[in-house]
DNA sequence: GCCGTTTTCGGCCCGACTGTTTTCAGTCG
């Protein structure tokens, strides 16, 4: 059972206890100890089976620590399957339903006996709803609405996919005469692999007018809220935007709440608290004083903490690292001197090696792997031996020619057994080598990590390409042993990818940051199949940052005479 | 339900907006 599954059992019972009216707090003290379980490193399922004890992890005491090890050792919960009996599961699916919440779905229920959207629907329609004491009308309106807009639970964006509508706003409000400031904020501002919303922090002193500005936006579908100092839209694309516009005085505490994450700002907030300080989105207050507010180096300044940066703030132990001066000095692009993944028309690339390389140049790299695959897969068009060699023949030739070092490399695949599907004899010319699993994703946790520990036990292989092999939002990580993976890593100088492509993204966030924990060393790469895609290095980049990764900890940060001496093994 | 160098009981981040009511509850982030 993976933690993910886990989690989503914890934040189901807590929408149950909330249709029932639970005490509130007990109901976020579930969905807290699910947002804990699901950012953690380890696997619960194995702390369960070494016995180790839950209550030791924040947020997690005595009844949900008693409540995990039944989930891992049932597969379910006794306490939500008596509710799925008491309350209909279809009438907790109305949560997802904006500005319906458990009381006013609880009223529904109990008056008017509605248990589903289809219900729902009609009594809307009808106007039965309106009747009731605390709805009316617009209460109506506002369902069907939401009805139609129906978002798919859950349901993210790629960080690629709302980066050029986010810089499209951006510009579009900045050009306002009365706007001061414009910062992207929330998730895409700590750069998190998928989005679910922007919220946008504007600094002005006519805030009406940006909000009344704001809604003229070309691409909105809907507007949900028109307030004095706060908007939200949702475009044509079904992506809600958040705009909160706030005077110049007060930014830097507004961008500050508004970047998140929600538990990395509860957590600032509890600090002030303890601190007999106050926080709020408009400043750092004792007693009725503003002692911050204009910067968000202020804000942390007023707490005696060291900035921290958008991408760590996730209450992963950031607060902790800057109280003591200890939060890394993150990854920046302009660190990275090459690129060590990347594919041309000799595999499944779409530019030569030469057109690679002049690209790369171009970004000012000193250098670049030319990592095609070799696959006993025909679909990867992949190498074989004489074409590899006819590949490293032409690198030769390039080498002397252009101005930027061009290391022969190949993508070669893992097979099922742990062995290469190249042979040593090929693998011993390449300069740098990267492996990488593509098929037989779903052996056994126990079978994987031994075949994977077997390849990389191969003297020749260097780097580790995409450790999970999962697809954001179409594929999970393979079942695999990852600290056993890292210390095998660890021990034999192997170096784990940071993979840039969009969908990728792996290592993620937390295994990076736990792979360096234990001292593992990363290559941040492309893996390119086109001159265009060099550019997604910086979606990469992003990743290790979140991943708490320092220039020290990669190995394309090196120039080429140490690359070179560092991946000896 | 969790948590604790002021606490094992009594707190728990905090404010905007909406729609319903005529001062506020519910919802949301």
């Amino acid at each position: 059972m993976k933690n993910s599954q886990i989690a989503s059992i914890l934040r189901e019972l807590a929408n149950y206890l909330e249709i029932e009216g639970e005490n509130p707090f007990k109901i976020r003290a579930y969905k807290k100890a699910a947002r804990v379980v699901e950012s953690l490193g380890e696997e619960i399922e194995q702390m369960v089976k070494n016995r180790e004890d839950l209550t030791k992890l924040p947020s997690i005491g005595k009844e949900i620590a008693a409540k995990i090890e039944e989930i891992v050792k049932t597969g379910r919960l006794q306490k939500l399957e008596e509710l799925k009996r008491k309350i209909p599961p279809s009438l907790v699916e109305l949560l997802s339903l904006e500005g319906l919440g458990a009381k006013k779905i609880k009223a529904l229920y109990e008056n008017l006996n509605i248990t589903n959207y289809e219900e729902l629907k009609e009594a809307a329609l009808s106007h039965k709803i309106r009747e009731l004491p605390g709805f009316g009308p617009k209460i109506e309106e506002k369902i069907l609405k939401g009805l139609k807009l129906l978002k798919q639970e859950g349901f993210r964006f790629l960080y690629i996919e709302v980066e050029e509508v986010a810089k499209e706003l951006k510009e579009y409000i900045k050009s306002f005469s009365l706007v001061d400031r414009v910062e992207v904020a929330g998730s895409f501002r700590r750069a998190k692999e998928s989005i679910a919303d922007l919220d946008i922090v504007v600094s002005t002193n006519s805030p009406k007018e940006v909000i009344d500005y704001f809604l003229e936006f070309k691409a909105i579908e809907e507007i949900i809220v028109a307030g004095e100092t706060k908007g939200r839209v949702v475009l044509d694309n079904k992506l809600q935007v958040d705009l909160r516009a706030i005077k110049p005085l007060h930014f830097g505490a507004a961008l500050h709440y508004f970047t998140g994450s929600q538990s990395h700002v509860v957590a600032i907030r509890q600090l002030a608290l303890d601190m007999g300080l106050k926080i709020n989105e408009y400043g750092v207050f004792k007693g009725e004083k503003i002692v911050a507010s204009k910067s968000e180096d202020e804000v942390y300044g007023a707490l005696n903490l060291a900035y921290i940066e958008p991408e760590l703030r996730e209450n992963r132990g950031e607060i902790e690292a800057a109280k003591s001066n200890r939060l890394p000095i993150l990854i920046e692009q302009d660190d990275l001197r090459g690129d060590l993944h990347m594919h041309t028309i000799y595999s499944d690339g779409a530019n030569s090696i030469e057109e690679m390389a002049l690209a790369a140049k171009e970004m000012g790299y000193e250098y670049i792997a030319i990592s095609d695959h070799y696959s006993t897969i025909a679909l990867l068009k992949g190498l074989n031996p004489k074409k590899i060699l006819k590949e490293f023949e032409e690198i030769d030739r390039l080498n002397s020619k252009l101005n930027i070092s061009i290391l022969k490399s190949l993508e070669v695949d893992i097979l099922e057994d742990g062995s290469l599907a190249a042979s040593d004899e090929i693998l011993k010319r390449a300069d740098i080598v990267v492996a990488a699993v593509h098929t037989k994703l779903r052996l056994s946790k126990k079978e994987q990590t031994k075949r994977v520990v077997r390849a990389l036990l191969n003297r020749y292989v260097n780097i580790l390409a995409h450790p999970m092999n999962r697809l954001i939002r179409k594929r999970d990580s393979i079942d695999i042993d990852f600290k056993e993976i890292f210390k095998v890593a660890k021990d034999n100088n192997i170096f784990l990818e940071i993979n840039s492509q969009p969908t990728r993204l792996d290592l993620n966030d937390i295994l990076a940051k736990e792979a360096k924990e234990m001292g593992v060393r990363f290559a941040i790469s492309s893996d390119a199949h086109n001159i265009k895609e060099l550019e997604f290095i910086k979606y990469g980049i992003n990743q290790a940052r979140r991943g708490w990764i320092e220039k020290k900890d990669v190995l394309n940060t090196l120039p080429l005479e140490e690359l070179l001496e560092a991946i000896k093994r």
